[in-house]
RNA sequence: GGGCCUGUAGCUCAGCUAGGUGGAGCACCCGGCUCUUAACCGGGGAGUCAAGGGUUCGAAUCCCUUCAGGCCCGCCA
């Protein structure tokens, strides 16, 4: 069974309702595995209503967390907001409401292009609202146990006086850098001493005051659990690290259970997507990868793909140049399979090759196969940038005819993919140019007297990729010169290089007027 | 010291939830296509399922132990 529906059937045996919880930090543009989280949680919501249960599903943007280091992309001036809450930062270019809504909108805009809409909400707003106020009170009024509970489970003793609230302090506005040290029931008074955030040390303002208890958080451990418990969150997926003994999750629950008196939700495992066969996405990449450029260059089906066709835990190597062909074709494979096609798949694995299929569509599952694959979009995106033109090359190697609008919309979507990968992330070797005009090559009286001899054979060809291809090998043949020589010599009067993709279906989809024109100008 | 994950063909991995003759793709070898690109078609060799033990009529799969690799176990998230 696929792992979608093994979670689905072990969280449907504990009980009908579910809730499923995302969240993410914001500290600039959200990467591609911050979308892990949320498409895993997705997967394995539709498979709960498909079942017949019921699932909500929330991602809480973390926009109360301080600014811990500024992100690359961010001007110097930044600095002045270290250990301030994301939520009161500026927006960096000055076109969204805050920082926060900057950096989230387009991650949210570009899962919603996938079919993963949870439900936003800003946990600063939540404590701003007052929906944090009960779990605050609980926390800080048990402060002690909480301390006890995290000593036992992790090890690590935060002293008798910890209080589990950062303010933000009132006069800097930063929450990285303030201390708790006291709670009468009603107000929190702290200390504003400065903090550490990775290598560097954030210096407070020395200020001391005291705030209620919608002006701050709680500590990471702390709040997880509290949202679980006030929101009734049954399954969250996460990040390996947070599973570890002694960990935050082991603490979370510990915390849930016996201060909030919850079940802890099931927690989903996932493992990092890595690039270049190793390395962590964020931490060494220069760039960021996002969900955006993923869909940009794969479709949004294929994008879904990459994620549902292997178990979360499994390593997920990305790889945007040539592995997007790979991975397109891959799909391909499964969706001809869920067709019913025999693609000479062991028995065992088709039912979780059309599972991996049927999870990865986004507007429902196509009623009828219409697949015009990747790679032979590659090449005809090429020979022309019009649609209508494609269409008509198209149709020529491939059975296209009476297309729905639905199917004509996918095969739109998937050209643009095509033409974006082209431009970002294709090898260059993958790239040519169809030359509208003569390119200006030398041609020996040799080679002229080969094209003359093609040029009869073009001018009376079934014009089809097969007869074409045959018609360039025997020219080659009769002439005695090699196969090779043959094509390189086409590839340089139509493309003006050496190599190329496959000749045959090249010309093919090109008009006959056109090819026998430009072989009958180099022949002379 | 502890935890989670991973270990299956040369490489990348599926199969493990619920035990029933070990799989796919790539690579390799042979043959074919008058066939250029990381092309196509047919066939083939491939393995102590990390190691050991246990349960079982039967174990890649379940249990225990060991080994190797990755990540994690101060704060913050």
């Amino acid at each position: 069974m696929h792992w979608v529906d093994v979670y689905a059937e072990q969280l449907l045996g504990r009980g009908k309702k579910h809730f499923v919880e995302s969240g993410t930090s914001i500290s600039g543009e959200p990467h591609l595995g911050s979308a892990e989280d949320l498409i895993i949680s997705d997967g394995i919501a539709k498979a709960i209503i498909e079942k017949g249960g019921e699932c909500k599903a929330i991602w809480a943007m973390d926009d109360l967390d301080g600014l811990r280091k500024i992100p690359k992309q961010l001007p110097k001036e930044f600095e002045d907001y270290l250990g301030q809450p994301a939520f009161k930062l500026p927006c960096p270019d000055g076109c969204c409401a805050s920082f926060a809504d900057h950096f989230t909108r387009p991650f949210l805009e570009n899962l919603a292009r996938i079919d993963v809409k949870p439900e936003p909400v800003s946990v600063a707003k939540m404590y701003q609202d007052g929906k944090y106020d009960n779990v605050v009170r609980i926390a800080m009024d048990r402060a002690a146990e909480i301390t006890a509970i995290i000593k036992e489970v992790s090890g690590s003793d935060r002293g008798d006086d910890w209080l589990p609230f950062f303010p933000i302090c009132e006069n800097c506005g930063r929450i990285l850098t303030t201390q708790a040290y006291a709670w009468d029931g009603q107000r929190i008074s702290y200390r504003c001493k400065g903090g550490i955030a990775g290598k560097n040390f954030i210096k407070g303002c020395g200020h001391e005051g005291a705030v209620g208890i919608r002006q701050g958080k709680l500590p990471w451990r702390v709040e997880w659990a509290s949202r679980w418990s006030h929101l009734g969150v049954t399954f969250e997926p996460m990040g390996k690290d947070l599973m570890a003994s002694g960990g935050t999750y082991e603490t979370g629950k510990a915390i849930c259970e016996r201060i909030f008196n919850s079940p802890a939700p099931l927690a989903v495992p996932y493992e990092w997507i890595v690039i270049e066969g190793g390395k962590r996405l964020g931490k060494s990449a220069g760039r960021i990868l996002t969900i955006g450029e993923l869909i940009d260059i794969a479709t949004p089906e294929i994008a879904r793909y990459f994620f549902f066709r292997s178990k979360p835990t499994s390593h997920k190597d990305i790889d945007f140049g040539l592995g997007i062909t790979k991975l397109a074709e891959e799909y391909e494979i499964a969706e001809r399979t869920y067709f019913g096609q025999d693609m000479g798949l062991p028995e065992k694995e088709i039912e979780d090759v059309k599972r991996n299929y049927t999870a990865s569509q986004i507007s429902g599952i196509p009623e009828r196969l219409s697949q015009v694959s990747y790679s032979h979009l590659i090449s005809t995106v090429q020979v022309t940038n019009d649609w209508d033109h494609i269409l008509e090359k198209l149709a020529r190697t491939d059975d296209i005819s009476g297309m729905t609008q639905a199917e004509e919309q996918r095969l739109k979507v998937k050209v643009e993919a095509v033409k974006t990968w082209l431009a970002t992330h294709a090898p260059e070797d993958m790239k040519f140019q169809l030359q509208a005009e003569h390119p200006e090559i030398e041609i020996s009286a040799e080679e002229k007297a080969i094209l003359a001899k093609l040029l009869g054979k073009l001018e009376k060809a079934e014009w089809t990729a097969e007869k074409l291809h045959d018609s360039i090998h025997t020219t080659a043949v009769e002439s005695g010169i090699k196969a090779g020589a043959m094509f390189n010599l086409m590839y340089r009067i139509f493309l003006n290089r050496t190599k190329g993709p496959r000749l045959g279906y090249l010309l093919a989809s090109l008009d006959r007027e056109f090819v026998v024109e430009r072989v009958r100008h180099f022949s002379t």
